[in-house]
DNA sequence: GCCGTTTTCGGCCCGACTGTTTTCAGTCG
């Protein structure tokens, strides 16, 4: 289901957490926890690397290279077995609600014995923890708002992994014999940043091979419910996949039904309506006759209603309908456009991979520029200093057109700090290509002061792209309260571009702030602020938030050309 | 548990905030 490197990550992670709930030594879930993140950034399939190969990667030693080789032996590492066996499941779930982390996840299963957070919930409403040492009434208001903020993703997972489920789920059934065609659907397809379900299309004329397939797929961990038209599969990791069959000549209709969005599809009937048509999964009817007009194919559907084709990720009835029949739907950007990366880190901070690799990897991307940037000097858990970013800037200028002639910018990611304060001074700051300034910290200050320092920031004349704006990590913390009308007004004054950050995770700017902010005439930067050459692929969903924004390759200055690009980059440009 | 070496131990990403602590532990980036 998921590739060995990121199972095996998954399960170093989870050994880390369940040494520091148990009071293990914290230097030892570090040093998981170090490992687990460099198999999960190293790009060679680990299940493919021997005991040598595996100690090569960075942070992984003798012991974690021999639990490496037991899972991928016997799928089951004794160790972790037997912390499992002594902590429930349901303690670890604790620490993923912020201000709640493995010290007071095990008071409070030591002493109340919770060990969920359904338990958790019940046991302050039932005031448990009144008489506990260490949850005072703030610490309670603190986990209450943790755990809303949690349930608030309602079960919904991330684009990214509902992404590497649906595609290889259409790889196993695209290879199912009869299949003529099959593809994912539903919010997935219009690149929402949650997902619920996952929703997979087949086109054959015998639905019961792909049935079947799709029930024996190895991650199918329970049939939900099975039909000749329909079938609903839990998988391992409990996600619902939805498998349904359409006869072939139905494609176009049942892809354009079951990718909504629903407002978009009432739109849609309601046209069809007006044009003598009856628009359903099955094709679109005369009202009349009942005879079937097309349905194979959603331009065909689209040309009908007298509208061209519309991208999915514009189908959420925000005006798209009314644009197109004006002939003003934008041309959204496409992820060829992307000449290159503007925001990326190496291990010089906290990446994984080193600058030959990283810049090898974008090469191989094909793209015509590539930005390092990475941490700057306040962030001091990066230790950084003016000698390291110097000699990586020499290292950076070597590399230069070396790959492919893809042309190197030296940049970095500069800390905002409380006061819209920058890590360098004016004068060292000119010395950059490129500088990225993103807030990482301080996230409370009042909204006059998160405003005041986000313009500031935008004011210096070397800053050039706000990084991941909001903050916000999606199901985990929300994005500062700022009054974003005002920073967007002060992006487009100052000629600073707005990140769309591509990592699932973040996907910072969001398509409604996309939409508000170009409303202001600013440019974007889509990025992936890979840590990894195996995050580089994540621009896809940048890609498509940028284009759930509207954007056009105008408005994203990594699609321009380079001298266009380095026009915008220049102070005052 | 990993790593580098001043090679087999001793350090490991540092600083700030928050809450409840009355001098600091826990959490976060």
């Amino acid at each position: 289901m998921v590739r060995p490197n990121e199972e095996v990550e998954a399960l170093l992670q989870e050994y880390a957490d369940l040494v520091a709930i148990t009071g293990g030594d914290a230097y030892k879930a570090r040093a998981y926890e170090k490992a687990a993140r460099a198999i999960g950034g190293h790009p060679t399939d680990v299940s493919r690397l021997d005991a040598k190969g595996l100690q090569e990667i960075p942070n992984v030693g003798k012991s974690i290279a021999e639990k490496v080789e037991e899972y991928l032996r016997t799928g089951r590492v004794s160790a972790v077995e037997e912390t499992r066996a002594a902590i429930p499941a349901g303690v670890r779930e604790l620490i993923s609600i912020p201000t709640l982390g493995p010290k007071k996840a095990l008071v409070l299963y030591e002493e109340l014995h919770v060990s969920s957070v359904a338990e958790l919930l019940d046991a302050i409403h039932e005031e448990r923890l009144r008489d506990l040492k260490g949850f005072g009434e703030k610490t309670q208001a603190n986990i209450l708002h943790g755990i809303e903020l949690l349930q608030k993703a309602g079960g919904r997972i991330l684009l990214g992994a509902a992404m590497d489920v649906a595609e290889q789920v259409v790889a196993e059934l695209s290879a199912v014999s009869g299949c003529e065609r099959c593809g994912y659907a539903g919010s997935l397809r219009r690149m929402r940043e949650t997902i619920g379900d996952i929703d997979v299309l087949v086109a054959a004329t015998d639905s019961a091979p792909s049935m079947e397939a799709f029930c024996a797929l190895p991650h199918t961990a329970e049939v939900i419910a099975r039909g000749e038209k329909k079938t609903s599969i839990r998988t391992t990791k409990g996600l619902q996949v939805d498998l349904r069959v359409l006869p072939p000549d139905s494609w176009g209709a049942g892809l354009l039904y079951f990718t909504g969005s629903k407002a978009h599809n009432i739109r849609l009937r309601e046209m069809a309506i007006r044009h003598g048509y009856k628009l359903s999964e099955y094709g679109l009817f005369h009202a009349k006759s009942g005879r079937k007009a097309v349905s194979a194919t959603e331009e065909e559907i689209y040309a009908k209603l007298g509208l061209p084709w519309i991208p999915p990720t514009l189908r959420e009835d925000r005006g798209e309908i009314a644009a197109a029949l004006k002939g003003e739907l934008p041309e959204v950007m496409q992820e060829k456009d992307i000449r290159g990366d503007l925001h990326t880190h190496t291990d010089l901070t906290d990446g994984v991979s080193c600058l030959e690799d990283m810049v090898a990897a974008a090469a191989e991307r094909g793209y015509a520029y590539f930005a390092v940037t990475d941490h700057a000097p306040n962030l001091y858990m990066q230790r950084m200093t003016d000698e390291k970013i110097l000699a990586q800037r020499e290292k950076v200028r070597a590399l230069d057109g070396k790959h492919r002639r893809m042309r190197l910018l030296h940049g970095t990611e500069l800390n905002i700090g409380p006061e819209g304060d920058l890590d360098w001074p004016d004068e060292f700051l000119a010395g950059f290509d490129l500088c990225v300034a993103s807030v990482h910290s301080h996230f409370n200050q009042t909204r006059e002061e998160l405003t005041r320092r986000l313009v500031r920031a935008c004011e210096n004349p070397h800053v050039a792209i706000i990084g991941h704006p909001t903050t916000r990590q999606i199901g985990k913390r929300p994005g500062i309260d700022a009054d974003f009308d005002e920073v967007f007004a002060a992006c487009a004054r100052t000629g600073t571009a707005l990140e769309i950050n591509a990592h699932p995770e973040r996907l910072d700017l969001g398509d409604e702030d996309i939409l508000r902010a170009k409303r202001h005439g600013v440019k974007f930067a889509v990025n992936t602020d890979a840590h990894s050459v195996v995050h580089l692929p994540y621009m896809r969903y940048g890609v498509g938030t940028a284009q759930r924004g509207w954007l056009t390759k105008d408005d994203v200055i990594n699609t321009w050309p380079l001298q266009k690009l380095r026009r915008f980059l220049q102070p005052g440009g």
